[in-house]
RNA sequence: GGUCUGGUAACUCAACUGGUUCAGAGUACAUGCUUUAUAAGCGUGAAGUUGCGGGUUCAAGCCCCGCCCAGACUACCA
């Protein structure tokens, strides 16, 4: 070992340290990225690079790319991870594009219409939503969601993304909506929009019907469970003559829509003579209570005895439900026939294999009646309250209503409210569906003697996804999209786009292959009016008053919102929202019997028609002189599937007869560490502005690119701490290529291709393909590729090697030494090419590192394609080029060399290492490698001499002839020179240091 | 409940249509070196029963079946 701390060392040491060229920049090697990013996004805004990038382009006679946007919700001025993640795709895919030469303009929206705003708006009314009119409610709607759209553009801007902040779409602009009515106007023209009943899912709590969107289910729903025996009055079967069929239901409150019972056809049905045991009561002797004759089906015999704590005994044979076609019960509660149907739904899985049917409150009764011809009663209002239909129903033991009363405090204060006798006829109208109705009807019930058993059971049921409360099915009038008319074509169009990843296509496919009719109304006020009107002089079949839906009229409004915005639908006489030509066509319609509808679309529908709204109508979005076509890519998460991509499809397909969009990109979810859902009680929720506070949004950009997105996505403080040592990689990478280049000036001290080393080649040649293994990456959405390939490169080929191997050339073969300058040729090439590679995902340590290169090598950029042209001077990174591949440095044989190579080096640190381990070195430098090999390989090797020193980074080679490979290493007992820290055999060392030290500070 | 997707080292990802040897990289970790990228850099090392259990095959991380876990979508039990 050489003695190292003399004081002669020091001085010798000293004396020399300053000839040596190190590297030289005042580039941090933290980026401080919370604190750095926040002015380099200053510097964008002022050199309005969003607006140059779109300009330069179009100066170059670029074809466009267009990324639409998929608005985000304004409820909030926060944003989700999830939100983030979706934003900062689409903009590494605009950044990546527009260095491509893509003209990309980027037109943020937000979706500002809906339920969810309006129910923040009411919530902070202190009178309620009635204590203001519907234009001030919708006014307080449109603030609150602006407030939340400058919240929300703050944090968007804030991740680094470019656009058109100046002038986003939302879906509340005023020619938004006039278009989207006109959308409307068309496909109802096309015969898509009617008007129709249906079952819907209804919130009593938000008093809408809801989209299947807006539903969720809870599993913990507790409900009543009843069984209740419809006596039979009349029946040809004779195993059915004087009994009773017995139903179970969970909704009580449905048995005044009840007018059917509904069984299947082929299942078996008996007559069971049925003995009840009080349970309460069993020591006593006259514990029994004899129920009669009772039909259900055989099948469900003994879970029936189970939960009604019945003895059942069979009386007669056993039937097939089609054999009581024709029997008619009557209702319980009422003297109304309740009759049999059949239907397909019924099994034998739950209940009585008799199902309850009350065609205005269920799916499948809604069906059933349609088909049985039965009346769509429905005796609950929008509050989820009766109706005066519900009837009325007098208690003949007053008691039982007594007690249910005391059980329930609402529905005594109800009774008390109404100074009801509790002996008296009592009406159903008012009692509230959950609240009240449920305890009455099974008093009722018990009280006509027709309960047979009253139970509870937690199950899953639906919810709304808003006020959280229970739904129910009402059926009622609304708007309706035909999906039939034009299914077909949508799932043709589907065929026609490039789903990435595939997979998305099955899913909407089979979503769109199945779904029914596209409910569009929304009872609520913030949103676009249905532009339609009713005639109170004309009734439908419902009887209610006949729609108008004209084009002529839409046309005329669309024209009134244009200027005014769609609060105008409220504000204005009817008088002045249809034009008088419409009177002039329509003699018999007279103004005087017209009504405004007051429902509005369904916001999927505000979304769904921005390929009209947006897209269509901005001139940024078409090139010009060109007619609307798809754009090139929607990027959204997998819920989209049937949200966005679904209503735009759609709405597409109806008007233009093609879908709005060529590609189709898709992300999953983000999930905690642990690929848990993200949610406020695991307090695993990841807030996107926290990361940037704490590492920047270069960091959270990292993490988006190094993601497989197209599964489930995982986030965690973890991963940011590991992606921030990859970016310092990145980091220090560009630093040490800032540091070296510090007096490199590519107009003159470029060293020709011919000049360069073996392993200067080599590492241009893997540059070229880094570039094109990232631009195929690109092409095909494959950011996590990127990042995995860029950091290797960034590590392996660079840090660990070629940086660590050229040290010796760039420090210590002098200033303008040709080996010195072949070897910043190459760092010049890594600088020029890395710098834009980072840009898509790192635009602002691009940004940075661009600021910090010399003056001679920017001016080198202004002729070499680097930037776009006519950038000028000081440009952003972010008008940069893509880099090409450069084919003269292309080249394949060096690969083979390299990895040979790579693999000798691996045997050599190997060796140098024991030494190390044996205490015997220290550095490398102070070790000499001996080469055992075949005659040729050795010649080959020996060849390179000088440089297989420089990649071993040792002082001295000797080769020796042999059979094997083999490498061994000893101390390389010479003299160090004190400059190069290099060992030479005593005699090259004059005044401490080597010939070449010499010469290179003579 | 149904459909779909995924499960490879602590983390992010590899392993072409099943086939070169103990399943590979980077990061993190351990450890040594360096003080000439220095709040940096380099070397070396350990680390995986490829979710679990069967099966097909000469051969399975990859194909088949079952299960477990996670997620998404969809439906709803009257």
């Amino acid at each position: 070992m050489n003695d190292k701390n003399t004081a002669e060392d020091n001085d010798l040491a000293h004396k020399y340290k300053d000839t040596i060229d190190l590297p030289q920049t005042e580039f941090p090697m933290r980026g401080n990225g919370p604190v750095r990013e926040p002015e380099i996004q200053k510097f964008w805004e002022e050199q309005e690079v969003y607006k140059k990038s779109i300009e330069l382009r179009e100066k170059e006679g670029a074809q466009s790319f267009i990324l639409h946007d998929g608005p985000p919700y304004l409820s909030s001025d926060k944003i989700h991870i999830g939100t983030a993640l979706n934003k900062i795709l689409k903009d590494i895919v605009i950044k990546y594009k527009n260095q491509r030469g893509f003209r990309t303009p980027y037109i943020p929206g937000y979706d500002s219409h809906g339920l969810p705003i309006e129910n923040a708006v009411v919530k902070d009314l202190k009178g309620g939503r009635s204590s203001i009119s519907i234009p001030e409610l919708r006014e307080r709607c449109k603030d609150f969601a602006l407030a939340n759209l400058k919240g929300q553009e703050e944090k968007f801007k804030r991740l680094g993304v470019l656009g058109e902040w100046d002038k986003p779409y939302v879906t509340l602009d005023k020619e938004f909506e006039a278009e989207q009515i006109k959308l409307f106007a068309e496909m109802s023209e096309k015969g898509f929009i009617y008007r129709g009943l249906k079952a819907v899912q209804w919130s009593w709590g938000a008093e809408t019907a809801l989209a299947e969107a807006e539903v969720e289910y809870q599993d913990d729903h507790q409900s009543p469970t009843i069984h209740v025996a419809f006596k039979i009055t009349k029946t040809n079967l004779k195993q059915a003559q004087g009994t009773s069929l017995v139903i179970w239901t969970t909704t009580p409150w449905t048995i005044p829509g009840n007018l059917a019972i509904c069984l299947n056809k082929k299942v078996d049905y008996a007559a069971f003579e049925t003995i009840q045991k009080d349970k309460e009561d069993n020591h006593k002797e006259n514990n029994q209570k004899n129920l009669g004759k009772l039909i259900i089906a055989t099948e469900l015999k003994a879970t029936f005895e189970k939960e009604t704590n019945c003895l059942l005994t069979q009386v007669g044979e056993s039937f097939k439900g089609i054999e009581l076609e024709g029997t008619i019960t009557k209702h319980p509660l009422y003297n109304r026939d309740s009759v049999i149907v059949f239907g397909e739904h019924v099994t034998t899985d739950a209940g009585t294999g008799c199902v309850h049917t009350a065609p205005g409150h269920g799916q499948e009764d809604f069906l059933v009646g349609k088909e049985y011809g039965l009346e769509i009663l429905c005796p609950v209002n929008g509050q989820g309250v009766y109706t005066k239909e519900a009837l009325s129903y007098k208690f003949k033991n007053s008691e039982i209503l007594k007690k249910a009363a005391e059980k329930n405090q609402s529905l005594k204060q109800k009774l008390e409210n109404r100074n009801a006798d509790y002996s008296s006829e009592i009406e159903l109208e008012g009692f509230h569906v959950t609240k009240q109705a449920n305890d009455f009807i099974i008093a009722a019930l018990e009280d006509s003697g027709a309960l047979i058993k009253l139970g509870r059971i937690t199950h899953s049921y639906p919810y709304c996804w808003r006020s959280k409360t229970p739904l129910i099915f009402r059926a009622t009038e609304q708007w309706f999209a035909s999906v039939d008319g034009f299914r077909k074509k949508a799932l043709e169009e589907i065929d026609k786009v490039n789903w990435i990843p595939e997979r998305g296509r099955n899913r909407i496919y089979k979503m769109v292959e199945d779904r029914g009719d596209w409910c569009i109304s929304r009872q609520r006020t913030w949103g676009v009016p249905i532009p339609a009107f009713y005639n109170k002089n004309k009734l439908n079949d419902q009887g209610n008053p006949d729609s108008i839906l004209d084009k002529e009229i839409i046309d005329h409004v669309a024209k009134i919102f244009a200027k005014e915005g769609s609060s105008a639908w409220y504000t204005k006489d009817i008088k002045e929202l249809i034009p008088q030509s419409f009177f002039d066509k329509n003699p018999k319609v007279a103004l005087e019997g017209l009504e405004r509808e007051t429902d509005t679309m369904d916001v999927w529908f505000d979304s769904g028609s921005t390929h009209r709204t947006v897209v269509a109508a901005r001139p940024e979005l078409t090139k010009p002189g060109e007619k609307f076509k798809p754009v090139d890519l929607y990027l959204e998460g997998s819920d989209q599937h049937r949200g966005w991509f679904q209503s735009s499809l759609l709405t597409s397909v109806a008007t233009n007869g093609f879908a709005p969009y060529q590609s189709v990109l898709t992300h999953g979810f983000v999930m905690d560490e642990k690929g848990r859902k993200m949610s406020k009680s695991l307090g695993n929720v990841v807030d996107p502005a926290d990361v940037i506070e704490k590492y920047g949004a270069d960091i959270l950009r990292l993490w988006v690119a190094s993601v497989d997105y197209s599964i489930d996505i995982k986030v965690g403080d973890n991963m940011f701490k590991q992606l921030s040592d990859i970016y310092r990689n990145f980091r220090n990478t560009s630093r040490y290529l800032l540091g070296n280049l510090f007096d490199f000036d590519p107009k003159n001290d470029k060293v020709a291709y011919k000049d360069l080393w073996q392993v200067d080649k080599v590492i241009l040649h893997k540059l070229q393909k880094l570039t094109g293994t990232l631009t195929e990456n690109f092409d095909n959405y494959q950011f996590f590729k990127y990042y995995q390939v860029i950091q290797n490169f960034c590590s392996v080929d660079l840090s660990a090697f070629y940086f660590d191997v050229i040290k010796d050339r760039l420090y210590t073969h002098g200033k303008n030494s040709l080996s010195r300058k072949a070897a910043q040729t190459v760092l010049f090439e890594l600088l020029s090419s890395l710098n834009r590679l980072f840009v898509p995902v790192l635009p602002h340590l691009s940004e940075d590192i661009l600021s910090f290169t010399s003056e001679a090598i920017k001016d080198s950029y202004k002729e070499s394609g680097f930037f776009a042209k006519n950038a000028g001077a000081g440009s952003s990174i972010l008008l940069s080029n893509w880099p090409s591949i450069k084919d003269k440095y292309v080249n394949e044989e060096l690969e083979v060399f390299f990895s040979e190579l790579m693999q000798i080096r691996e045997l050599a640190f190997k060796e140098v290492e024991e030494l190390r381990q044996k205490k015997e070195i220290g550095k490398s430098l102070e070790a000499e490698i001996i080469i055992e090999a075949q005659k040729d390989k050795l010649e080959k090797l020996k060849n390179i001499e000088q440089e297989l020193k420089q990649v071993f980074i040792v002082s001295k080679i000797s080769f020796i002839e042999g059979t094997d490979l083999k490498l061994t290493a000893k101390v390389f007992q010479g003299e160090k020179c004190y400059r190069c820290w290099k060992l030479f055999d005593k005699e090259e060392i004059q005044n401490g240091i080597c010939h070449t030290c010499a010469e290179a500070i003579s």
